[in-house]
DNA sequence: TTTATTATTAGTAATGATTACTAATTGAGA
DNA sequence: TCTCAATTAGTAATCATTACTAATAATAAA
């Protein structure tokens, strides 16, 4: 059996910055800092080792009305997005009421909080049990 | 004082879909339904009426990483977002642990709860207070 | 009701983030 | 060291969304 998964410099440097960032960068900022020690690094590459990362769960993703955000925080925690700056910030969670006071208190404007839960439907559960086929991503 | 807003068949077509269906639909499903009834109007006008609305917070936008999802759903309510067939399911809130063993024994396979608050961070909101400029999206 | 004003529209071009593609490179097992 | 598939750099292509403009139509005022 082969490998599947390769240790690069270029994959390294990215999730070393991410680990020790708390911007939530986008593909691009993670492209002009890494690009500071790997001048040769392609935008693509910094997007294909973001999305592969993300996919196997060592960081996290975070969909917004315009770029992707990415988190290399291992700690479990969730988000407050800033709609005006689309700054995101960490949230150590326990349950939404009480974490509702306490960033009114830290003098954030809470407008709604969203949960969103994130896997795979009944249907499709059911379905890839009884004839296995390949992700249709 | 003249009008703001004003009434248009084209905004009520949209909205009436939106009110009558549970997909939660992208601005192309949107585009094709209201078609039927109104076979000239244009897709930049179901974006704009779309995203006006939403703004005005009479429906709801979900952001994926692939399109635009709509909601017109006014009951209070979160979401479950298959990952596979990315159909989106309306989900009674409770409280997350609750909800996580309701959906689970419906045979939903849960993989993460991601909870996102949204509105203004502490420093735009002061930013705002003192010396008022417009929003810049 | 008629007129004036201006938000809205249809149609289309432009934008911009993300992905696809390809020849060259390189990591890691043998 | 050798082999070979995974990965890369560079760039073209894709595609969802937005911007733009002349024409239209919704509303307020006459």
């Amino acid at each position: 059996m082969e490998n599947v998964h390769r240790e690069t410099v270029q994959k390294k440097e990215i999730l070393d910055f991410l680990r020790n960032t708390t911007i939530h960068p986008t593909p691009e900022q993670v492209y002009e800092h890494v690009k500071k020690r790997l001048p040769m690094i392609s935008l693509a590459t910094v997007y294909r080792n973001l999305n592969q990362m993300a996919e196997e769960g060592i960081i996290g993703r975070i969909n917004t009305d315009r770029e992707m955000r990415f988190d290399g925080n291992e700690i479990e925690h969730q988000h407050f997005v800033c709609e005006k700056c689309n700054k995101i910030i960490d949230i150590e969670f326990h349950n939404t009421k009480r974490l509702l006071r306490e960033l009114e208190g830290e003098g954030h404007e809470v407008r709604k909080v969203e949960v969103i839960f994130r896997g795979m439907c009944k249907e499709c559960s059911n379905k890839l049990k009884g004839g296995k086929n390949g992700k249709n991503k």
